[in-house]
DNA sequence: GCGACTATATATAATGA
DNA sequence: TTCATTATATATAGTCG
C-alpha cells in the first residue's frame, strides 16, 4: 500500500519497523473502530510491540469485551459437538454428503477429538502448507468438475421436461440461513453521535484523533 | 474504499451490513496478521457482530496475548514472555486451532481425505441435482476455509519470532459456547472495574522500553 | 445471500525536512 | 521519534449471476 509493494514477513530494519508498526497499529485500531460504528459491532484490539508496549482499542471498552469473551467462556458448558449447535442447514449439507459415500469411518481415526470435533475437520488443521495448497488446487478443479455436471444435468432435464421447469429445480434445497438477525440490538451505545471518539495514550499520547 | 464514499455510521440497511461486517471483519484480521508478521508483534482482536457471534483473531493465541494484557498492573515487566511455554511453532498453531475452530460454524463443511486418493473421487455421477448443488455449496465452504487458511499459514511460515509463533483466527458460536483453553486463559476475571466506561479507547501503554 | 468483479476510497512505503 | 507528501498497493462498496 505504498510506493513500493512490501512482502508481509518480519521486517528487519528497525527504523522502518517502528515507523510501520506505529502506522499499522493506528490504521487498525481505525478499522476497528469504523467497524463498530458501521456495524455495530463491540470490539477489543490489544497489540504488544516487539518492546512490550501495550496498546489497546476497545468499543465500548475493551476490558468490556474481554470480560464479554471470557465469560462466555466460563459460562458455558463442555465442548459440544460441531453439528449440534448450529442448525439444520448444514446438517443438511452434511447429509447430502454422507450419501456420497465418502468414507466415514475416519470419524473416529482422524477426528481424534472424540466428542470434539468430526472427521472432516482434521484434514484441514494438520496439513501443512504444501499439502494445503495442494488440496486448494484440487478443490478447485472439483469445484468446476461440480459445476459443469451440475450445468450438464440442467441440460438434460430441460431436454425432458422443457425450458421452463428446469430452473426452478436447481435452486438450493437448503433454505437460507437465519443469520442471526435476531435480538440484533445494539448494546446501548451509539457511536455514530458522538462525532470523534476520544483516545487515550499514556504512553504517549497520540492516536488522538482516528476518524 | 469502495465504489462510492461512505459515511462512518451506523449501517441501517441490514442486508448491506451484514456484508459489509463480513468483509471487513476478515480485512481486519488480516490486518492484524500483517502487523504481527511485519513487526513482530503480538496481538489478538475480539469482535463482536450485532448478532453477538464473537470473532477472534489471535498471534500467537487470543489467549497468551489476553492474558498478558490482564497481566499488566501485576506482573506486566517481570512476565515470563507467553512464547516460552509453548514448544514447537506448528504444532502449537495446530493445536490453537485444533482447540478452537472446531467449534466454528463454518466447520461443517465437507474435507477429510482416505488414505489412498482424496474424497473427491467419489462418484458425482451418481448424485442427483440437489444433491449436486448442495454439493457444489459446500466445496464453496470449504474452498474459502482453505484459502484463509493458506493464507493465514503463509503468514506464520514467514514469522520468525522464535520458537512460539502461532495465530488463531476463530469465529465462536453465539449463545452457548465453548472455549477450555489449556494455555492458561484467565477465567472469572473482573474486568468491568476499570477502564474507560464507554466510547472509546486507544493506546493504553504502560511503561517499558518503547522497542 | 455468497462469489466474482471493478471502480474508487483508503492505507501506507518511501522520501525528505 | 514526527510530519507532510505522494505514488502505489490494498481494501472494499456496489453490482451482477
Amino acid at each position: 500500500m505504498g510506493r513500493q509493494k512490501i512482502e508481509i514477513k518480519k521486517i528487519e530494519k528497525k527504523s522502518s519497523l517502528e515507523v510501520t508498526f506505529s502506522k499499522r497499529r493506528t490504521g487498525l485500531f481505525k478499522k476497528a473502530g469504523e467497524l463498530c460504528v458501521l456495524c455495530g459491532a463491540e470490539a477489543a484490539v490489544i497489540v504488544f510491540s516487539p518492546g512490550r508496549r501495550a496498546f489497546v482499542f476497545g468499543h465500548p471498552s475493551a476490558d468490556a469485551v474481554i470480560d464479554r469473551f471470557l465469560h462466555r467462556e466460563t459460562n458455558s458448558r463442555a465442548l459440544v459437538p460441531v453439528g449440534q449447535v448450529h442448525g439444520h442447514v448444514q446438517r443438511q449439507y452434511l447429509e447430502a454428503l454422507g450419501r456420497l459415500e465418502v468414507k466415514r469411518e475416519q470419524e473416529e481415526t482422524v477426528g481424534g477429538d472424540g466428542e470434539g470435533g468430526f472427521w472432516w475437520d482434521a484434514p484441514i488443521e494438520n496439513m501443512g502448507l504444501n499439502e494445503l495448497e495442494q488440496f486448494r488446487g484440487s478443490l478447485e478443479e472439483l469445484r468446476k468438475k461440480v459445476a459443469d455436471r451440475v450445468e450438464e444435468m440442467n441440460m438434460m432435464m430441460m431436454m425432458e421436461s422443457g425450458p421452463s421447469s428446469s430452473t426452478a429445480m436447481v435452486e438450493y434445497a437448503a433454505p437460507p440461513q437465519e443469520y442471526n438477525s435476531s435480538g440484533g440490538a445494539l448494546h446501548g451505545h451509539d457511536l455514530a453521535t458522538h462525532g470523534v471518539p476520544h483516545g487515550f495514550d499514556f504512553g504517549f499520547g497520540f492516536d488522538e484523533h482516528l476518524f
